[in-house]
DNA sequence: AATGAATGAGGATTCATTCAT
DNA sequence: CATGAATGAATCCTCATTCAT
């Protein structure tokens, strides 16, 4: 059966069905839109790459989205608030030595925050602060401060107890704040350029410093033996 | 030596005019890249702004680099490169307790770098790598392992000497550089961006780090009070 | 009778149910982009401004009109076919001075043309024209030439009966339609943008234009004294 | 010679030369702009036909004029300002007859605006007024105002000299106002896409308007007759 | 060497039109 | 029939890069 055309494989250009979902369509955008500007950086990733990894055509995106920006915010907002409150919630709750309540903390949030996309949240911030001003203060508010203030309220904790020694909490919480932060950033900044074993591993990672850390806070500094190793 | 792929370093330009300006050009057009990118980013920075905060124009800057990729993986080999080799020679020949020589090398390290514009390098890495997949090679074989090196060649020498009991160098070590790496990124990032009582003071966040650091692993711990009061 | 070139008028549509609202539709649809053509000019007037002021929905629009040039071809069809000729009968049988009928003529013209919205239609035309060729065949014979014969023929009446000096038929009514054209294109211009003040009052305008013309053109000069005061 | 390539047209695309003609730009843009605006109107005509008329870039055409917006501002502007003061100045040093003087004038301006590309810019303001109203406002005062008190300023010449009857200037003017305006409006509107034998003659559409003025307004209504016959 | 006018590919955004519901 | 979510061609505008001066 010969033919004259050229690349017989050229069927039929498959119209890709429209689907009408709105209600997930806003979710699907932002989740895709978070992938790329960490992956890419906001500047540098285009709004139709968004569109098509979220699987609809450039024009939706602007239906749900007036603008690159407004995207840009959206992402932001959505995976950062909120999310802090209810961790703040359930270790108020807590009961146990707080050395456990560290530890478990770290462990806890990286499950539920580190491990996930939402990580990529960090490098985005810090990437497009100083571009998106305001994006600063909301996430100073949102974010830094609740978890500066959860982790204070633990070392209070810890003292108040006996079990720490008294320590310049301010600073102190810094540590481990910057601790996570850097974790996350090179989750997504240069780990996935290394050959996996240059990489760090995030567990390993968090029990170093979490051990360290109570080595040097802790009382009794036996207890940090009872640490169920990781 | 590993290098950033691309157009390599040429011959040593020779310089047979005067005129200073001539000269100069190159550095002052990174200096201002350098600016431009970590405040910006890579990708909203344009040539043009370049140009002029380097004080010359547009056509200028393509006479030096060919391309702006060429000129962000010039300004990154510019400010990564040796800057580490020297820092590194210097200590092996200190002489004095390990811990005082992770406290003068955290201080040093942030006087020589850490306070330097150079510092937004980190921020421009951790932003561009997956852009620059070449650039986290050349910055984990530069910069992450001379550092990483340095550090455990300290504890080692602690441990070595009976002066820090035995832990996990490399994540030890990473702790130490994601707090350093923290510091820098918040200095770009989202410390402009916040009134200064919210900004965090780089000297104290250091010597909180090293201060939890050397509680947690010096085997005498009242060791730490030999700590010169920061 | 010449027609806009494009979909041919379907045969009457069968009207079987009571639903006023369909039938109704195409009308509100029209009125609707005429206001908004004459507003803002046909390339800057959105489909979905125009369903969205008839109080129906985009997709509705193009139920009844397949595009955005037809739905414009028909807003020109429905305001200016026929509206001429019923005039043209009236005043074929009007009786009385040739002087009353110019004056009465123009009142009457902008009671029902120019004072109504259908008036926009000459700032539409005259500003796409050159878009629409067909369109200026269209209205040159639907328009134009009727209004420019109506006129001369009242002209020609009155020479014929001794009442106007005897003048270049064709420019003096174009000086006539060109007065009318001009006022209806200010109204729907420039006017809605200046304060009320230094607008022009259309009767006083036609009162005016009227006046001056009989005064030339009347025999016995006088006559125009028995002009009516508006 | 046979030639397996295609069509052998294709001998080389010359890159279009560039050339550096900064000072020339702008009006070359401008008067293409003014063109096509008046041609397809403001909305429908595209930024890159503008350029290609000129000669130039698209990119080149944002180097002189930030928007479309501003571009279209400075066309009206470019071809509205002054134009009319000089044609003012030198009426008011005219020594004739005030009949003399009108004839005079209005085939004046019809030489100097109303056969030059510049009469386009009425039917342009007429459209675009409302889309842009500052420009309403800045055309009453550079245009019409200079106009409506430079023919006022003739008739009440007129009238002081005895030569015209009273009458209301402000209305008188606009009448002839009215017809200039007109006349510029169908020479870019509907004039084009007529038939020549359809069109009007401007020559004799202005002196047929000029001759039924005077013979309505001069209280000697012989002195009519010593109008040359157009 | 330096300049900055000119270029045009590339990217954000709009909007006429289609089509699933 | 009516709706409005979805589409993508079309358009405005930007900016890295080139090149005449």
């Amino acid at each position: 059966m010969p033919s004259l055309a050229g690349t017989p494989a050229e069927a039929a250009p498959v119209p890709p069905k429209r689907e009408r979902r709105k209600e997930a369509r806003p979710g699907e955008l932002l989740a895709a839109a978070l992938e790329l500007f960490v992956e890419k950086g906001f500047a540098a990733t285009r709004s139709e790459e968004v569109a098509a990894r979220a699987g609809v055509s450039k024009g939706t995106l602007f239906l749900y989205f007036p603008t690159k920006d407004e995207l840009f915010k959206a992402v932001v907002r959505e995976n950062v608030s909120g999310r802090f409150r209810e961790l703040n919630q359930e270790f108020r709750q807590f009961e146990g030595s707080s050395a456990d309540m560290l530890r478990t903390g770290l462990r806890l949030w990286w499950e539920r925050v580190g491990a996930t996309q939402a990580s990529g949240i960090s490098k985005l911030i810090m990437s497009e602060a100083r571009n998106f001003p305001e994006l600063a203060d909301f996430c100073q508010h949102e974010v830094i401060q609740p978890c500066q203030e959860l982790i204070c309220w633990i070392l209070q904790r810890g003292i108040d107890r006996g079990e720490f020694r008294p320590v310049d909490l301010r600073y102190a919480a810094a540590n481990t704040i910057g601790a996570m932060v850097f974790l996350m950033m090179m989750k997504h900044s240069l780990a996935p350029c290394l050959p996996h074993d240059q990489r760090l591993d995030p567990q390993r990672f968090i029990a170093a410093h979490v051990d360290t850390l109570l080595q040097g806070l802790c009382v009794r500094p036996h207890g940090v033996n009872d640490a169920p190793a990781s």
